[in-house]
DNA sequence: GCCGTTTTCGGCCCGACTGTTTTCAGTCG
């Protein structure tokens, strides 16, 4: 059994509990619980054997039992036990928005309805309205959410979700009433998937409802499923769901970090100002235990910024992008966030495809456009012979591509642009390469990447690219991965061996910047800095504007706790040919 | 079910919105 399978068990427990109505914290503590197992980079069969289980923080007796007889045995008797006391169809009830374990409780024990089918069943012939507690509203919304669920189920890429936030953005912000106005919610936290969006504008207390009724009647929005003085909440084209809060300009910075979350992060924040006599809340500081809250009496504390906030604490100031409750608390207190990589940091770019293969510019063209962009250096790695139908290189092509490179690379050196000669090589289904080692020698670096053979199994797969890797012309591996979102090519990889792998032999590992290639998620790329491997931030490009990604890719490396000095593209010309070549020597 | 800078018991973050209520419970984030 693997880590996810135990997080996803633990999560159903957490959730039967809910509806079984019992005690919120113990509910929680199996949520916590399967949060902090899901997101272990370690080994849990590890953790399980040598006892060091239980000394996680939310791991007590109680889970530490029943995660290692998870572990050892597959199976747990408690889990079945909760399962079979409840109809399965409850736990896809309360996905419903809107609709939670209390109701489900009710709609159940009064009516015998136990599954969403049901329940619309129940909604239509009015039965739910009936019940106590419930009305004809109620039972609209419930075949509204129903609705909901079904045409827009599962989050939203993180690149569309910031499209579309940008243009609301710049609206509110045009709005003369608008004094401050940010996105937050886990967009501003760089997740790769956002569930929604929210948006916080600061403004005099008179001009919120205006504020309020541009944000409903903006292009692109098809449903308002609610409208208050300080908070609207509307469905945005696409079925991304947004919500829009007023505050003062004095709540703003609060309000800011508070809705930028993690809800985790958030909740150890406010234990930690309890800690210091304080209670926080969206609109402030107050004394802790007092009747009066900030909202009536303002901040006891004045905070312009986050920054201030997070000092009020004593805590250095977290970057949104490590605010999920996983070490950056304890990191701020100690002085040890990591400082993490800029946009501006990067000087070079690697992995470019042209029209040598299947990008649609020349070597030439893309060269340009690094030097418009202000980078020092341009990787072009265009696709190996079996990659034929994107017009993989021949090996009788390859002299006359390195030829053009080297060529544009004296032309562009005048103008402070280095132009280096690379290849994305396939790692055929044996784990040997598409080209034999004295071809590869010729060029700068070597990409490593799987293509074909997707339907492989985990442990085959992971052997193909370990033995991949063994060979000291690698110098990259690209999208390492068993989750291409969206992406028909993804594949099963043990990601925890393929990262020791390349700690091992000194290989970089590409942090794909193309928004529909995201590769190995923020933990993992927390893992990988930890065991030393470097990253390189990758556009992937075929064209000129997918140099785009690469603000993408840096929010990415930034929620993975990544440093200018983990990622090799932020390194000068005259340093990253030391690097790229250092494996050959 | 977890946890401990007054605690091994008694806490556990906090507020807005909605719908159904005439004072509140449920849901959400």
């Amino acid at each position: 059994m693997d880590k996810a399978k135990v997080a996803e068990i633990l999560e159903e427990i957490g959730t039967l509990l809910d509806l079984k109505g019992e005690n919120p914290f113990k509910v929680r503590a199996y949520h916590n619980a399967a949060r902090l197992i899901g997101g272990l980079p370690q080994d849990l069969g590890a953790l399980v054997e040598s006892g060091q289980l239980r000394e996680l923080k939310g791991i007590g007796e109680a889970l530490t039992e029943k995660i290692t007889e998870l572990w050892k045995t597959e199976k747990l008797k408690y889990h079945d036990e909760l399962r079979a006391s409840l109809p399965s169809g409850l736990i896809a009830m309360i996905a419903i928005p809107g609709f939670g374990p209390k109701r489900a409780q009710v709609v159940y024990k009064k009516l015998k309805v136990d599954s969403v089918e049901k329940l619309e069943a129940a909604c239509k012939d009015g039965r739910i309205a009936q019940l106590e507690g419930f009305g004809e509203k109620s039972q609209e919304k419930i075949l509204q959410g129903i609705e909901q669920l079904r045409r827009f189920s599962g989050r939203h890429h993180y690149h569309k979700a910031l499209a579309a936030a940008l243009g609301i953005v710049e609206a509110l912000r045009g709005h003369p009433a608008t004094i401050r106005c940010e996105y937050a919610g886990s967009l501003r936290r760089c997740r790769e998937t956002v569930g929604d969006v929210d948006f916080l504008v600061s403004a005099k207390e008179k001009d919120a409802p205006a504020l309020m009724e541009l944000f409903v009647k903006l292009p692109g929005i098809i449903a308002v499923n609610a409208k208050g003085e300080t908070k609207s909440s509307v469905v945005l084209d696409g079925g991304i769901q947004a919500d829009l809060r007023v505050v003062s300009e004095a709540q703003f910075p609060f309000a800011l970090a508070y809705f930028t979350g993690s809800k985790e992060h958030n909740i150890a924040l406010r234990s930690r100002a309890l800690k210091h006599g304080l209670s926080l809340n969206e609109y402030g500081f107050s004394k802790a235990g007092q009747e009066q809250t900030a909202r009536d009496k303002g901040s006891v504390i004045k905070c312009c910024t986050e920054e201030d906030i997070y000092e009020a604490l004593e805590l250095d100031c977290i970057p949104p992008e490590l605010r999920e409750d996983m070490g950056e608390i304890e990191a701020a207190e100690k002085g040890t966030l990591p400082k993490l990589v800029e946009k501006e940091n990067l000087r070079g770019a690697f992995h470019c495809h042209s029209t040598w293969t299947d990008g649609i510019e020349t070597i030439g063209s893309m060269a340009c456009a690094a030097q418009e962009l202000g980078l020092d250096y341009l990787g072009m790695a265009d696709h190996s012979k079996s990659e034929f139908q994107a017009r993989g290189l021949k090996d009788e092509q390859i002299p006359g591509y390195i030829a053009e490179t080297r060529k544009l690379d004296q032309k562009f050196r005048k103008l402070g642009v280095r132009v280096f000669a690379g290849i994305e090589c396939d790692i055929l289904e044996d784990g040997s390469l598409d080209y034999s080692d004295r071809i590869l020698a010729q060029f700068d670096y070597v990409i490593a990447a799987v293509h074909r053979g997707f339907t492989m199994e985990e442990k085959k797969m992971t052997a193909r690219v370990l033995k991949a890797l063994a060979n000291p012309l690698v110098t990259m591996l690209a999208h390492p991965t068993g989750r291409l979102l969206l992406s028909r090519d993804a594949y099963a990889l043990d990601q925890r061996a393929v990262i020791e792998a390349c700690a091992k032999h000194g290989v970089i590992i590409e942090l794909n910047s193309h928004p529909w290639r995201l590769d190995l998620d923020w933990r993992w790329w927390k893992f990988a800095k930890e065991r030393g491997v470097k990253c390189a931030i990758n556009p992937d490009a075929h064209s000129v504007p997918d140099f785009q990604s690469l603000a993408i890719g840096v929010g990415i490396a930034r929620k993975g706790w990544l440093t200018k000095d983990d990622v090799v593209n932020c390194l000068p010309a005259d340093k990253i040919e030391a690097v790229l070549k250092a494996r050959r020597k």
